[in-house]
DNA sequence: GTCCCTGCAAACGTTTTGCAGCAGT
DNA sequence: ACTGCTGCAAAACGTTTGCAGGGAC
């Protein structure tokens, strides 16, 4: 499937900002990114797009399930490729040392979550789970320094 | 203990502002509020204090373990008053209809997560767990409308 | 050709900061 | 008295928006 029909697919025209946001961020490593972030690196990558058209597009990219939205740290907003629709969940481990970050997956928190929602008459939509720690370069350089 | 002393305890001058606020934030019924709730509200109550102190303030009592930060939405900080130091721990079920805030505790999940971070090495320090979802009332109300 | 999109710059809301005066110890 | 705090107003920050021109269908 070509970009552009990925797009059109969540019904989304396939303009030339588009296509190269969303490819752009296929192809960059780091899979946590800011709009400033994207910004820059596409920059750096010769491939221009205004800031706010960043900003536009990975709302209209979340809406339709293409990316997702993160307030790791409350003042900035990092967005991830997400498959589409919830498929391929997972959950956040955040360095507070080196800004690292580890996802993963846990069927018993997700099952439990389901079961707290239900006690108390939620039906659940979404959730975010963030656990902070060190990882283990930062513990050792913490236990060094 | 009076307020005075519990803000020296924690290495806090007991200046006016400083009490204000925080047996301000001990008597309202609402838990979770912005810093502009804070003023709106201590206003309201005839006790004036600046934003920026607030602000301010609010920062200390976060680091000196006081007030809980949480980023629910992501475009601004909500404050909580917590009993000092991880006591009393608990996650947040918010309701997306009404922003109604249930507060729950929950060991299996806790214990997951300790073991989660253990498995990738990370030694936990923190974490916030968000679960989204529709309340009774809103469900209800989503049903009809 | 139509409508939606983009880029720019200006606006926005929240949070932080510089500074002069004031309060706690 | 000394130090650190407060209030104000202005700045800073990430993000959103109005508008005129341009591109996708």
């Amino acid at each position: 499937m070509t970009t552009s029909e990925a797009l059109r697919k969540v019904g989304l025209k396939a303009t030339l900002p588009r296509i190269k946001i969303f490819e752009f961020l296929q192809r960059i490593e780091e899979r946590h990114l800011s709009a400033e972030n994207i910004y820059q690196a596409m920059l750096a990558d010769h491939e221009e797009v205004g800031l706010a058209t960043i900003y536009r597009v990975l709302t209209q990219f979340e809406a339709a399930g293409l990316v997702i939205r993160h307030h790791f740290e409350g003042d900035r907003s990092l967005f991830e490729l997400g498959t589409n629709k919830g498929a391929n969940h997972h959950d956040h481990l955040v360095c507070i040392g080196c800004g690292t970050i580890q996802e993963f997956f846990d069927e018993v928190i997700e099952q439990t979550q389901i079961e707290v929602a239900k006690r108390f008459g939620y039906k659940i939509i979404d959730h975010n789970l963030h656990i902070q720690g060190l990882c283990g370069s930062c513990q050792e350089a913490a236990e060094k320094g």
